[in-house]
DNA sequence: AATGAATGAGCGTTCATTCAT
DNA sequence: TATGAATGAACGCTCATTCAT
């Protein structure tokens, strides 16, 4: 009896540690966070109860450990990748993102807008994502202010406003509201508006 | 000598019964359901736990006379009020409706809001406003055709989205979204838009 | 506005106390002590719940009050009314005294069986009707001893299980299992048993 | 390093299990089901509340399982063992047979006659047992018939009645009422009576 | 005498967490 | 590392009892 390599043991380790994220965030998703039990997160992940609590010391600490561990799928969101590219095809690209986001990890989004409708979970949640979301602010108000906007403050909140709204919709419902024909709308509308001006 | 005159005595259980409502949507809103407990409830509405059950049959059905009783809201919502008005004066008197909805009663857009988020109670919520649901979306997707809309149906789900894009934010942090401004902005966007087909 | 006669008063007085005792009876008898709330005795006697408590001190004291106000019933039982009659007849007298009370009052009857099978009421039964019992015992004791029994301690326990037994089957299921017959059959067991001595 | 082996941990869960259900048997039998709280079942049995409901899904499954896992107890008493035994032999090896369920399990028996006694549980006891009843019953009368009987059906009547009192009295105070004698009566008054025939 | 709204201790049950293996 | 039996605080809910009228 040979005992298992480290490396093996130790991937088994990182393998079950990342089913637990995954059948959490799910039912954090679907559920939210309150309403879902360890021992519903223990049997979607197919691991026993009590290798959860080897894993993370509690269950908020799961939850905690979804935020961190997906805070860098926002970079491409928050931050310009492409120095090379107009104003126009920046905030074109800049949405792909969020949409592309929206279509790959609908439960994230998901979970994201239950956690900011919450009292207690709100604060926490801005606190890890404050730096992020200042970017993304302050990136968003730049490309308005250089499509000519002439509030690129209020035209950046509706922008925000409305993925938000998208989001809420399509994560609950994306056979209701297709993702691709509303991006296509997204984009007319927002370049009739800024073309006008 | 006699018994609390009945008129006095209804009067008192339906105070008991709207404190229990009201401090039940607070806390539904701002915890969410899951997370509220009946001892919260029954401290914020100032009544004895058991009084709590007098007067509902369980927690749930709390959530449910919330929602039951407060159908009638959204009625200058769904429902064209004054049929002397033109189509932009009719979509501005909808968007005041909104905003003012959400100004007087941001707790029950915030419940309404998780509530839609939510896999169990979704469709629970769907069942019961399905009916005032389709007056609303038709009576906007008219309104975009009126003003000349060429796919009003994805202009009444981006109207949609935005709204509840601007209810996710306001009602959770009301200081850092004033609603006038961005309800001017919200016109302004909107006009621009529509002017331009 | 006259005042209502001091004696009628006290007639609605005495009969909504009996309304409660007599619901009280039903249900105790049915589903057991514990089993039975105080708000189904108020709705079967049709009486207001606080009326039950300005009646009886308590749940208990309901209890107490209908094992008290209903010893006088077993006085035939326990006390040989005719001195007049030969012991065959005496204990055909009191056999058809036995099967009477249980055929008029089967609810007394289970409950009292109920009462016995408790750890904790059968003690307090009990020294309520200690006396009574102690009657009961010696005077069919007395008669099975008049009658030729060689055994009349034996002979007066299996004359009271055989009652017990009949009783715990007839009140729960009086259909099933009519009285008449079996009172005949009980009478003809008895006396070709004690014959044959 | 592993976990429990699982013999052990089934083991172990049996035996918490038996535990539970020994101890509600006990007090279900001297309290009654209603008036028997999970805390003092947990007590009694040595496990913590939330153990109790590990193994089973309600107080209510606890009583259903002790019936259920009874009925084979009644066997020796329902159906007939040993077919070379003569009708005298036979009955008298059935009485022992239920005078033995009687003094080895005196609270399951108690059980029973509190169940039967109940508007609501008689009828699921009932169903649950009725074959068992049935065969019992049918066995009986034809003992009574092979040994003279005129009326079998109220020659079993009375002969269950007969135990039921026994029971009934025996399982409240056993000191009282020496199974022994009462046993030894039981086959003199019976064998008296059918001889008579 | 009578009502029923109101109370709160305590019930059956759930669930995050621990721990022996 | 991994298990799942075990724990107990806290949950939703019940119910005997009180009390203003």
């Amino acid at each position: 009896m040979s005992p298992r390599s480290k490396k093996l043991s130790e991937q088994m380790k990182a393998e079950s540690r990342k089913a637990i994220l995954n059948a959490s965030l799910k039912l954090f998703a679907k559920k939210g966070y309150s309403a879902t039990t360890t021992d519903e997160i223990a049997r979607k992940a197919k691991v026993s109860k009590g290798l959860i609590f080897s894993h993370f010391s509690s269950k908020e600490d799961i939850l905690f450990s979804i935020i961190d561990e997906n805070v860098e799928r926002w970079l491409p969101i928050a931050i310009d990748t492409d120095e090379n590219l107009s104003p126009k095809e920046k905030i074109i690209s800049l949405i792909n993102s969020m949409m592309n986001l929206l279509k790959t990890e609908p439960d994230l989004i998901r979970l994201s807008l239950r956690l900011n409708l919450d009292e207690s979970y709100r604060k926490i949640i801005e606190k890890r994502g404050k730096e992020l979301m200042e970017k993304f602010l302050s990136r968003v108000r730049n490309l308005f202010k250089q499509l000519g906007s002439k509030n690129p403050d209020l035209d950046c909140y509706l922008f925000m406003f409305l993925f938000d709204g998208i989001s809420a919709n399509y994560t609950v419902a994306p056979d209701l509201f297709p993702i691709e024909p509303i991006k296509e709308h997204f984009f007319k509308v927002m370049f009739t508006y800024l073309k006008k001006k």
